[in-house]
DNA sequence: CTGTTAGCGCGTTCAA
DNA sequence: TTGAACGCGCTAACAG
């Protein structure tokens, strides 16, 4: 007693519409001629079967596959999702599928980049990521074309596709000085290579290193909202914000500075001005409303995966391999430049 | 000149050990007796040349994968992915590999059902979606395992797995009833299906029909900040909040409601209250905080992918197909009770 | 225009 | 313990 309904193979609609499964293999794929009477027989079969080829199958047969690996550190960060977005509209309406590999830490993301491999995509887009170069050899080896978003690191002869919000953030940050800014205090997760932050540090740094007169500081914090907000209500308890300003990597942590000083009764930009990177909702939502350096989040999604698409169809010319988003900083609330 | 290098097959594995490719499946799948000295010979073989078993050929030879589907629209709402990340997770402690298909509208759903059924995937996970339930017929017509999440409308003979917002909000309701409420306005996306709200009217109806005071009406609004924080910034200006209640089925609406008022001076909850539906980290960072129905959102999609596991792996008892979580009311600041 | 046949890379009998 | 041969579902020559 055989319950189980299986899916109808090639074999079993060209039995159905009695034809060769070649001349049913033509009709799917539009190739070569067919006679349109006995198109319509395979057609008819196939709807009767309600029958779908196996991508399995075919990939095997063509040595091809529409499936594209999608590599990221956990998901859980609205502006990596805004990326994603970007690549999985991107991917659907150029028709691939893309298949998601995410890892926690650097031992899993060799883990991952094995089952990458092994899971037979055409190509891959790696987000800013804990991989290590040798990983990225790994694919550029068996000729697996790979675009890296946001991280420069790994571009040895792969594609690139990157925002720079340095430019913004340097300027800025030239404005502050020239403004008098006395303290820069720059913010950032414990894991250095998370969230894009190549380049923040060297852009404040560059400014700074021509005046010797502005204290600048890093402060290591998990970068999650609540203990941060926790974390500064208890400080500023004990330490009075004295017109310094914070540079933060994610809106998030923004918000959270923000909202921990405001709360407390603490003015912003009058007591301590804060800046924040990426520039997703928070910033809007926020009161007041949180200066930013805002991303092309979207985008840097979607061309990573265009540029994907282009390298898998034609040859990308040699200079199209790098793309880089310009960002831009909008003047909110919470910055008095 | 072919520089092209792709990946080793096992054939070349099974050369360059000198063995037949046989015991090459046999040492890679560990299945099977295997001189350890032969196996060494292959293992080392494998690492030398790189060789990762291709899935495509093993799904092809065991007509099984490690696939699994994940359907859903869009991924640009931060709830939703709050549920893929729980359903990602879990996807990788088993050793599934997620394959994502987003569509845009009921039309692009039916070319999303055709795709994951090519793809061969061993068992679909559906967010409550636009897909009807004809559409999920399609995979249970070729014994394919499908888990719902949060709509119970497509659980003909599917696993569902649900949050229970519904029972919180009612309590809340006559709770403000008690309290005197003289009107409820449910604020909602035109596009019904997609925030898990079934129910959520259901349950702010039941309490009202006893109560004929009250007035309720249903506002149907673009559910993204932007658009609602400028409505209602200029609504008020000409319509004084008279201490209505506002229910949102989105925190994003719940702060764009909440921002809107206070910019303009409004005291919330004095003026009108606020209630939010999902618990995301917006609820706390509003000022003032938010009171919202906290959903399991994580959970839910964890809760939904192992379910689908164990469907795939054991016969799961038929009282387990049904899963509902609780969700819980936090009282924050911007209601009353 | 249509059918036959040989693989694609791998797992799995069945003999040896 | 090992190897040869077949099949998974499909595409792509090659004949007819």
């Amino acid at each position: 007693m055989e319950n189980k309904k299986s899916r109808a193979t090639i074999y079993e609609v060209a039995k159905e519409a009695n034809v060769s499964l070649a001349t049913v293999s033509r009709v799917i794929n539009g190739k070569g001629n067919v006679n349109e009477e006995t198109a319509k027989l395979v057609r008819d079969a196939i709807t009767k079967l309600g029958y779908i080829p196996s991508d399995q199958a075919r990939g095997l047969a063509t040595s091809m596959s529409a499936n594209i690996g999608i590599v990221l550190p956990s998901t859980n960060y609205v502006y990596i999702n805004k990326i994603l977005a970007g690549m999985l509209d991107v991917c659907k309406i150029y028709g691939y599928r893309p298949l998601l590999f995410t890892y926690e830490n650097v031992e899993d993301a060799e883990r991952a980049v094995d089952s990458v491999i092994a899971s037979r995509v055409e190509g891959i887009v790696i987000f800013n990521s804990q991989l290590e170069t040798a990983d990225v050899k790994k694919f550029t080896n068996i000729s697996l074309p790979v675009v890296v978003i946001g991280n420069d690191r790994l571009n040895e002869r792969n594609a690139l596709v990157n925002t720079d919000n340095g430019t913004p953030l340097k300027n800025f940050i030239e404005a502050e000085v020239k403004n008098g800014i006395k303290k820069i205090i720059f913010l950032r997760d414990p894991n250095k290579d998370w969230h894009m932050t190549n380049g923040y540090e060297d852009a404040i740094l560059e400014v700074l290193k021509d005046n010797k007169q502005v204290v600048y500081e890093t402060k290591e914090i998990k970068d999650s909202y609540i203990p941060i907000y926790e974390y500064y209500v208890e400080y500023f308890k004990t330490h009075k914000p004295n017109h310094e300003l914070y540079v933060c990597t994610r809106d998030t942590l923004a918000h959270a500075l923000v909202n921990a000083g405001v709360d407390l009764g603490l003015k912003v930009p009058d007591d301590y001005e804060v800046m924040g990177i990426m520039g997703t909702k928070d910033s809007r939502k926020c009161r007041p409303q949180i200066s930013s350096i805002k991303a092309p989040l979207y985008d840097l999604g979607a061309y990573a995966m265009r540029m994907l698409t282009k390298m898998l169809t034609s040859t990308l010319a040699a200079d199209k391999y790098i793309y880089v988003l310009p960002a831009e900083y909008i003047k909110r609330n919470t910055t008095k430049v």
